[in-house]
DNA sequence: AACCTACTTAGAACTATTCTAACTAATGGG
DNA sequence: CCCATTAGTTAGAATAGTTCTAAGTAGGTT
């Protein structure tokens, strides 16, 4: 199955529905403006602002409800790069990511331009959950 | 050169006069806790609340200062595993991370027992400054 | 419509971190 | 050795991001 990522309406309601949660007009809104123009990184102070900006009213609260709840779902996936906020990936596929530092700015990595090969036995008494990669760039001074 | 970790006073001293610090009671006293062992992993929370029960008076203050100013002289490296807050290693050497998504704990890869092949170009008008594989872990269920 | 329960919300609370500005200590010159 | 200079330390305030609380609101079902 492909990432679809622009969703219908219909199917985010299943999707939602499946995941034990109503279709309100917040999440709605939001899924709008997550799903609607292809792979979006975000935070959950970028979303809210850019809510604002369409005259959609939701709360900061509920941004952050949402974006967890979504990730519960497997509408997202978050992306730990920096420590002190989080960043919300609309790709669920397996792929990585390119942070640059200076700006904040993050991006996929086309999913066979790094292979990551011959992985570790994990300790003892644990599994391995995730593989992320993440490759920090900088402006190149020339 | 290897990672020697284990660091004797004097070089320590250099060290720091090399990167325009003066070498204080305190820079001194968490240099050892954080050297004398081995590689460790450490919070800010986690190296005060050890400077404290040791009987070594440092504030909280100085001790995010000095993770950040070991961090600039390369004696110590940032982390990113956690969004919520700042990991320093003692291994500067270029390595990768296991991190305990249920305990919070964060261990070293061995060096060899990952490959990251194939790095892809980055961005127009960015370099590359550092690649992180960060495993995630939890505990098996049987 | 009425009821139940999930959802949303403003604002308070909380966690990690940085800042401020007053004190303290290391260094170098006389 | 003492003083002046400047770096470093500190408590506490401030800030940033996130979560919590408890009161109101709105889906969904009957």
């Amino acid at each position: 199955m492909m990432n679809d990522v622009a969703m219908t309406t219909d199917e985010l309601r299943r999707r939602l529905r499946e995941a034990g949660m109503r279709p309100t007009r917040q999440r709605e809104e939001l899924a709008d403006l997550l799903f609607r123009d292809g792979n979006r990184h975000v935070t959950a102070e970028v979303l809210h602002r850019e809510a604002f900006q369409e005259g959609i009213q939701v709360s900061l609260a509920t941004v952050y409800n949402t974006l967890h709840q979504f990730t519960q779902a497997g509408l997202l996936r978050e992306v730990v790069v920096d420590s002190g906020r989080a960043y919300f990936d609309t790709n669920t596929a397996p792929h990585h990511h390119f942070f640059n530092t200076a700006s904040q700015d993050l991006t996929d990595i086309p999913v066979d331009s790094v292979t990551v090969g011959n992985l570790p036995v994990p300790p003892a008494g644990t599994q391995i959950q995730d593989v992320d990669v993440v490759i920090r760039i900088t402006p190149r001074q020339d």
